[in-house]
DNA sequence: ACCTGAACACCGTTCAAGT
DNA sequence: ACCTGAACACCGTTCAAGT
């Protein structure tokens, strides 16, 4: 396309030096969550961030020492994000709480793949902000649990494990996703599942999927974890 | 250091052009593997790997159309590893041999960081014979249960849980390592954790840790997971 | 058939210089 | 104080050329 009259030429992107005050934290932080939405955080690079800023690449190091130092930035925006999506329950019996409860946890990294790549694989948080946030939440999600009547141990152990369950099926599913190659699943097991061989596999074909972390899975091992608290519970309360 | 008498100056790192036959993918594979080891995945570079097999870069591209090939190549390798590692266990009732076999499982990964990077993290495998070892391993995992009592159904979900909570364990742990912080974690809750404030989690201070999968913690979660499957086979056995 | 270096488009980061 | 381009050491990959 020729240049339109009355049109300086300039270099692609940007015309002409940003004025003094015009860039900001915020400013990178927003236009850079912007773009791991749009792509993955592994896209993310400095030039393309200046470029989607109208910047010069160097301009993005006055407000950041480096590269993981904003993205331990979006890593907190993703906190404080994950925490305004996250609904809160209430009036739940404990089991049914828990169900609900993690059930979201789920749905909201599955539906947001860039909050899943800045908390789930950037754990551990560096943001005191963002530990405060995970505080508070620890603290209303134990008192359910504590109220019905777990030990402050089991309840922080029946937390921590639901979360890492959750957290690794949403893992799986996210790098299921990146691979992006829905595979046949069931027809390269029955090639190799032979009855004689492998009688038990062959059984299983009909219940089968490469991710062992589908909606179903999921389910059943939420319902496994909650099951095996309840055992717990039981105890504690006998003893009590 | 000056060249000594009788050697003849060369480019550094490599002196020769390698005869014809010399390289091979066997030989690639082992020394990328080698330095996957020694650093990390995303250590591994084309142009570091060429001066470790004493090369030019692009010679490994005619063995590999890239590195994502490559890659793949050492994922299998990897999964090839991790089935001679594992142990096998048998003679253990179902729950104690989830028990064990978990437990090596955890303990391979948490051993040799390489077979996490490459099996955990990379998951889903695009190597035919990749999936087909773990076919084999799912074959004798799930018999065990299956001869418990488990119906096929149950015992793949059974199966599926804690592997990926066994999985979440592992990355969790493989992210702390990587970001190399031992914070005082005690600390630094207990500075935030006010009793009027947050009355649970000042009760919880004394069993705390950032990591959500300790030896401790993943011990727990092992052990409520097992529980729970302990009621579904109760009832499955009540109906049969 | 196998190995090679030059070259390209990208990346993160530093630095000295503009305003 | 804030924004800039030039420059550096890296990266993955392609290509035409050696043997």
């Amino acid at each position: 396309m020729p240049p339109r009259a009355g049109q300086t030429r300039t270099k692609p992107g940007r015309s002409t030096r940003r004025p003094r005050g015009s860039l900001s934290r915020e400013e990178i932080i927003t236009k850079a969550f912007e773009l791991v939405e749009a792509e993955s955080v592994d896209e993310l690079s400095m030039p393309k961030l200046a470029r989607h800023l109208g910047v010069g690449v160097t301009s993005i190091y006055w407000y950041f020492r480096s590269k993981d130092e904003l993205i331990d930035a979006l890593v907190e925006q993703a906190a404080t994000q994950f925490d305004e999506i996250m609904p809160t329950f209430t009036g739940y019996a404990w089991d049914d709480h828990l169900r609900h409860y993690f059930r979201a946890f789920r749905r909201v990294f599955v539906e947001n793949p860039a909050l899943c790549d800045l908390i789930v694989l950037r754990a551990p948080m560096r943001s005191e902000r963002a530990k405060e946030l995970i505080f508070r939440r620890l603290e209303r999600e134990l008192k359910v649990l504590v109220d019905a009547g777990f030990p402050v141990r089991e309840a922080l152990h029946a937390y921590k494990t639901l979360s890492v369950y959750t957290r690794g099926c949403v893992l799986q599913d996210r790098l299921y996703a990146a691979a992006g190659q829905p595979t046949d699943d069931r027809k390269a097991l029955a090639s190799i599942a032979d009855p004689e061989t492998m009688p038990v596999m062959s059984q299983a074909v009909e219940h089968w999927s490469s991710s062992f972390a589908t909606d179903d899975d999921f389910e059943a091992g939420l319902t496994t974890a909650i099951e095996g608290l309840g055992q717990q519970l039981a105890r504690a309360r006998a003893q009590a």
